[in-house]
RNA sequence: GUCCCCGUAGCUCAGUUGGAUAGAGCGCAGGAUUCCUAAUCCUGAGGCCGCAGGUUCGAAUCCUGCCGGGGACGCCA
């Protein structure tokens, strides 16, 4: 419907043909809050006048002018406020078969197909495997999976990728910590190193391997038994990742693996070793304190980076090269990558990297992602003990559910730090924002539930009953869930569907307390009523599912 | 020292590609249920939009500087 107000703007003012105006020129088009300023309202006049130096009432009254001449029947008036704002009053008959039209698109509601089939992958969590999750992984899971969703919503072929670092010291360091706790086990006297992993599960694990029938000599071959231990505790940890993702709704496509495809067989030979010898190939290598660097600084960045070490491996830098590569090669048109805050300084040398080789480092988007910090009662509490251990997702979900803790991770744009209150979270009243969502999606249900008893079914034959004032600002508030999923996936902002609707379940929750709907009176206005209480459903449904939160149908 | 994010109501935060009288939730004070789910609704109080300059018809929004909080800064990932 905006987009037949605009077509109408622009026609016109191509017909008063302003001079020095570019064609391109964007006018905006908006539903503005208050009433009196109509049901659209744009600013064109302003931009207008900006550009040509005419005062901007002038030009809104000639805009009005040629556009009445054309009398159009939907729309009833014209105003021009304020500085030359030019406000659109339309024909309720518009807002009825826009009513139409959203059962009739039902899921499908909001979707568009703007992402044209185009490919992009999102890359996110991509935490070690050499712990369980802490809740600090959750709202990159959670950022990442309701961007995922958005972005197939809007046409998008979406591929959610895991990138799992098995590779290099950290796995290493996992296999010596197990092995540690199972050699005490054998009383031997026996410490993790101080650079270890020193939670609880690693003694757990090793318990574990005790009992297990592989278990190995100990002691005995010890790189055997550490690289044993390794690998189980790889393996075990990475399921045990994979399960608590999944109890967040959180699903993959891929889980790619750094070991098996980057590395290969070695720093000379695959993907790492081909990143290498590109790089070298374009003299952005060069050999300094007996390490290999990459200039960086040539390409954009501050400084220039180590990616082989002295003793001969490759940096995660290098590996990390290797991989956007690969990615690159897979044929993505977009690539994000969801990131903690704390990477901030690898996006510009990696976007250095991508350019030097050739690549266009403008498909590459990172996401950070602001820390969180768990508040209990009004009081901090540490993410991490001092024993190693982290409070972990898995303790989180079990304490506050999915539904909560995937709201309260969503509710916050990325670039700002997010205080998860623990103790709101778990209540189930009125303080709690999830439950005001779903309740209103619930009241619905049960509307409809009750209907056939009352003899009431949603109809829109009866549309026009709709009182213009009051039932009006439902309307407009579904008529915008289009253009905030637009804006949710271009700025891949999830939180702005939250706030959305949290706007939607007040208006309903407004007209609900003040409103009969299936007692109203006359079975026609009721039949009226519930088309647009089913209306609301069905964008509620659709915002929550972006959001992967559940909407019950009772509560 | 350099770079990134943030600073808006008592608290937690939207709004930031410049637009009309700056919003929400929580908290606080008061009120609403003979009737479709009170996990709801209504009313009220509460603001130098960190500070100071600049840009212009117009700045919470853009630019510069400063202050405060968080984070990152070569052989960890």
């Amino acid at each position: 419907m905006k987009n037949e107000i605009l077509k109408v703007i622009k026609e016109s003012v191509d017909s008063l043909a302003f001079s020095g105006i570019p064609t391109e020129a964007e006018f905006e088009v908006s539903v503005p809050k208050r009433k009196e300023f109509g049901d659209f309202s744009t600013n064109t006049a302003l931009v207008i006048g900006s550009m040509t130096g005419e005062n901007p009432r002038e030009v809104a009254k000639r805009i009005v002018a040629a556009i009445e001449k054309r009398q159009f029947t939907f729309i009833e008036r014209l105003d021009i406020a304020g500085p030359g704002f030019i406000n659109f009053f339309v024909n309720k008959t518009l807002f009825e078969s826009e009513l139409r039209e959203i059962l009739r698109l039902g899921g499908q509601y909001g979707a568009s197909r703007e992402g044209s089939g185009q490919k992009v992958i999102v890359e996110f969590v991509s935490a070690n495997p050499t712990g369980y999750l802490h809740f600090g992984h959750a709202r990159n899971a959670v950022v990442g999976d309701s961007v995922c969703r958005i972005l197939s919503f809007c046409g998008y072929e979406v591929t959610r990728e895991f990138y799992v670092n098995d590779a290099g010291r950290q796995m290493d360091m996992l296999g010596e910590s197990v092995y540690s706790a199972l050699a005490r086990l054998s009383g031997l006297a026996r410490e993790i190193p101080e650079d270890g992993y020193h939670g609880e599960y690693i003694s757990e694990l090793a318990e574990e391997i005790r009992e297990s029938e592989e278990c190995p000599q100990v002691p005995g071959d010890e790189p055997e038994a550490v690289e044993f231990c390794r690998e189980f505790a790889y393996s075990k940890l990475l399921e045990e990742i994979k399960t608590d993702l999944l109890d967040l709704r959180v699903d993959f496509d891929n889980w790619y693996s750094e070991r098996t495809e980057i590395h290969g067989r070695g720093p000379e030979k695959g993907k790492i070793g081909e990143t290498l010898a590109s790089l070298e190939d374009i003299d952005a290598v060069e050999e300094k304190e007996e390490a290999r660097w990459f200039k960086a600084s040539l390409y954009g960045d501050g400084k220039d980076w180590v990616i082989i070490k002295k003793d001969g491996a490759p940096t995660y830098f290098l590996s990390d090269i290797a991989y956007h590569v690969d990615k690159y090669s897979r044929g993505f048109s977009w690539i994000i990558n969801v990131w903690g805050a704390d990477h901030h300084s690898h996006v510009s040398r990696l976007k250095s990297s991508i350019k030097a080789l050739g690549l266009d480092e403008s498909s590459l988007q990172v996401l950070l992602m602001q820390f969180v910090r768990l508040v209990r009662d009004g009081v901090e509490v540490p993410m991490s003990k001092r024993t190693g251990d982290f409070v972990t997702l898995r303790e989180v979900l079990r304490e506050v559910g999915c539904d909560a803790t995937r709201f309260f991770l969503l509710m916050r744009s990325s670039d700002s730090h997010l205080d998860f209150d623990l103790s709101l979270a778990k209540k189930e009243s009125s303080e709690n924002p999830v439950y005001y969502v779903q309740y209103a999606n619930a009241r619905i249900s049960s509307l409809l539930r009750n209907s056939a008893e009352a003899g009431v079914s949603a109809s829109e034959e009866h549309l026009g009953l709709l009182s213009y004032d009051e039932e009006r600002n439902i309307v407009k508030i579904l008529l915008r869930f289009p253009e905030v999923v637009h804006s949710a996936a271009e700025s891949l902002s999830p939180h702005k569907v939250v706030y959305y609707l949290q706007e939607l379940a007040a208006g309903f929750h407004f007209y609900y307390n003040r409103t009969r709907i299936l007692d109203s009176g006359d079975a026609d206005t009721a039949s009226a009523r519930l088309y647009l209480a089913r209306c609301v459903q069905v964008v509620i449904e659709n915002g929550l599912g972006l959001l992967g939160i559940n909407a019950p149908r009772s509560m």
